[in-house]
DNA sequence: AACTTATCCAACCGCCGCTAC
DNA sequence: AGTAGCGGCGGTTGGATAAGT
């Protein structure tokens, strides 16, 4: 592997530490837990192998699809790809993309060379400026890109009267619209987009597994 | 059976932006 | 204004395993 292995001991302090104190300050995890390992070594572990309800085994078609046609729309946003995939992590996604759908891919772009793309890549445009929003905007993205993205953010931004706050009205028409012009909107992904914007609503969508606001943001930043 | 090559995926690394001081 | 510490992300690595010869 990539590292040193985790221990079903280590992963037995990890959920317990997670279970006693919460998710969030990772810093003090590896010493609240007792653990020889790194503040990220132990989110990344959590995250990706320890939390409740994570999916193992093969992806199904529909997540497939999901995967390349969000990918199309995001790029390699593993996170918010993996976001709108119940279950599944970023990590997951982004290995089955390299291990499976980029060849894939590649040999399809290859036998129908030059032609078009059947789904338009969505453009930036903030709306939002929330903090974390902003921030994974433009993590990943290639010093250039971010330069262009961060340009045709800014010329977009919308206030409201007191010019604090930005203008965000009816949501959930927007990100529908967004997606249903793409062909997103299918039974399965509009089943869990809700399930997760309910839990927003309630209060209970604060985990990384569903971002209602992020989801938003995102699909607007790139019409 | 023994060896080589390909594939998978858990873990690590480096970077970024935000916050607090 | 500068900077240290933090959480979070995408890219990469490399060990385990499967498939091929």
């Amino acid at each position: 592997m990539g590292g040193v292995a985790w221990t079903e001991e280590e992963d037995h302090l990890l959920k317990k530490c997670i279970q006693q104190y919460g998710e969030g300050k990772w810093h003090r995890v590896p010493l609240l837990a007792g653990l020889n390992r790194c503040r990220k070594s132990c989110r990344l572990r959590w995250l990706n192998y320890l939390r409740p309800n994570i999916k193992r085994g093969n992806f199904a078609e529909e997540e497939v699809e999901m995967i390349i046609k969000l990918h199309k729309l995001l790029g390699n946003r593993w996170s918010l790809i993996a976001g709108r995939l119940p279950g599944r992590t970023a990590n997951d996604v982004k290995n089955y993309w390299n291990c499976h759908l980029s060849k894939r891919l590649n040999a399809q772009e290859a036998e129908d060379k030059g032609g078009s793309r059947d789904v338009e890549v969505i453009r930036p445009q903030a709306r939002n400026m929330g903090s974390s929003s902003v921030k994974r905007r433009s993590e990943g993205v290639p010093q250039r890109e971010k330069a262009v993205e961060q340009e045709s953010s800014m010329s977009s931004l919308t206030f409201d009267a007191d010019g604090q706050n930005q203008v965000v009205e009816s949501q959930e028409e927007n990100i529908y619209a967004c997606l249903d012009q793409q062909g997103i909107v299918n039974e399965y992904s509009m089943d869990f987009q809700l399930e997760g914007f309910e839990d927003v609503m309630k209060g209970e969508g604060s985990s990384s597994q569903w971002d209602w606001g992020d989801l938003l943001l995102d699909m607007d930043l790139y019409k």
